[in-house]
DNA sequence: AAGTGGTCTAGACCACGTG
DNA sequence: ACGTGGTCTAGACCACTTG
């Protein structure tokens, strides 16, 4: 019960970056230099290191070291009936980008075809997205499709930009927000590296369930957001 | 770059997990058994050991063994204007109980202050209440209250309930959620303990602001609430 | 080439829970 | 008393980045 090292080291670096002693982005004492600090061994240091790791405090490069991450305040997403990833933020003055990593047409999973709708014989597409926040990775987005809302969809998604406006321009139908579900996560291993995050840090996955203007289920969406990058706001006025 | 035999044993044991060869509340191998099992040492078990710790699947106790977790399904909580956490979840039928963990009456600070808009002199109540769901805990809660809109809110928290009982029987306030703030987060070391958390699986954090019926703003909550528990299900019909 | 973090070895002793 | 996980030692070698 002697006051556990690799705590003490811990609790003593967390404080130097809580107080200002290390600054965001500046590299920390390498593992060597903490092991003479602290009089023992590499294995000790990096169990203490990976608290810091864990907790979001500080990133680790192989052959670089180890530095503080910078607090970027996150943005406020505003969750509402009428609201799309991109015109949000772009309401909101935040630069902002989308990129279709992948997109198939497919037989929808029993679930899916209850929650939209759909016949037997229906298909639906299925995109996957990256967007970026400021230049950097910040969610993954699937978002489902009934395919006869929005045939020959595949037609546009050349220089793709935004689905919500595919959906605006090509087919005249502005989507309408019915359900969401939301919960934290941690990251599939996966999906920390296309996020470039820190593997322990969590996301926020939110599913929502769109509806066409006339009132027939469209889209089922589920996002993983970095929750150091994004904030949801739920107005209730 | 050989294989990374921690990844190896922590994939084998994820997939044990997964295929059902352990199943919930079973407990895996000891860590001299796969020490032997995989032909390495302990520090190598148990860095693959700590892959599965950080990703929920398993919990490990100190003399016992580690063992699968359960995985109940997550009880949704109904985020909307008129709801409290007590009634919610009574709603739903599910068993769920309070206890207050401490009190005071203190100074607001100044962004409490503001957004509760407050006089210079006014004074809050400060309550800090762990929930439970199922006879678990899985949340917890700082409350904090505008004392012009409760005096002697004190009085009534010998054998606490549910502070919005207490609101609606002793002050004949229903309060109005006017906004809230969500984002995932991961625990501190003494919420992971409160919480019976391992201690790398994220919380929901959520902030709301909620409001006199008459329009005045009441009551600043923060509940921090376990993933694995309880999701946030906002429907905007 | 030198320095950094990442993985691994082969031990030791301690704290805790169960029989 | 024994088996379990938790901490620690004192090394080794590898992969990667930088000068």
């Amino acid at each position: 019960m002697d006051e556990q090292l690799y705590l003490d080291i811990s609790e003593f670096l967390t404080n130097q970056i809580k107080s200002g002693n290390y600054r965001m982005g500046e590299k920390l004492p390498s593992e060597n230099t903490l092991c003479q600090m602290f009089a023992t061994n590499h294995a000790v240091v990096r169990q203490a290191i990976q608290c810091l790791i864990n907790r979001g405090w500080i990133t680790s490069y192989q052959g670089r070291g180890s530095y503080v991450n910078s607090i970027a305040k996150p943005i406020p997403y505003i969750l509402s009936p009428h609201t799309g990833f991109s015109e949000n933020l772009k309401e909101q003055g935040v630069l902002h980008e989308n990129r279709l990593l992948n997109w198939k047409k497919r037989v929808p999973h029993p679930e899916e075809r209850q929650k939209l709708q759909l016949g037997t014989h229906d298909l639906v597409y299925e995109l996957q997205i990256l967007r970026f926040i400021n230049q950097t990775p910040a969610a993954v987005s699937l978002s489902v499709i009934a395919e006869k809302k929005v045939p020959q969809l595949s037609d546009y998604l050349e220089d793709f930009r935004s689905l919500y406006s595919i959906l605006a321009v090509k087919f005249k139908i502005r989507p309408v927000r019915r359900r969401s579900l939301i919960d934290a996560i941690v990251p599939e291993r996966r999906e920390a590296v296309i996020l470039q995050l820190p593997e322990s840090l969590p996301l926020i996955r939110i599913e929502s369930l769109s509806a066409h203007p006339d009132g027939s289920p469209l889209e089922i969406c589920i996002s993983k957001i970095r929750s150091d990058r994004c904030r949801y706001l739920i107005d209730f006025n």
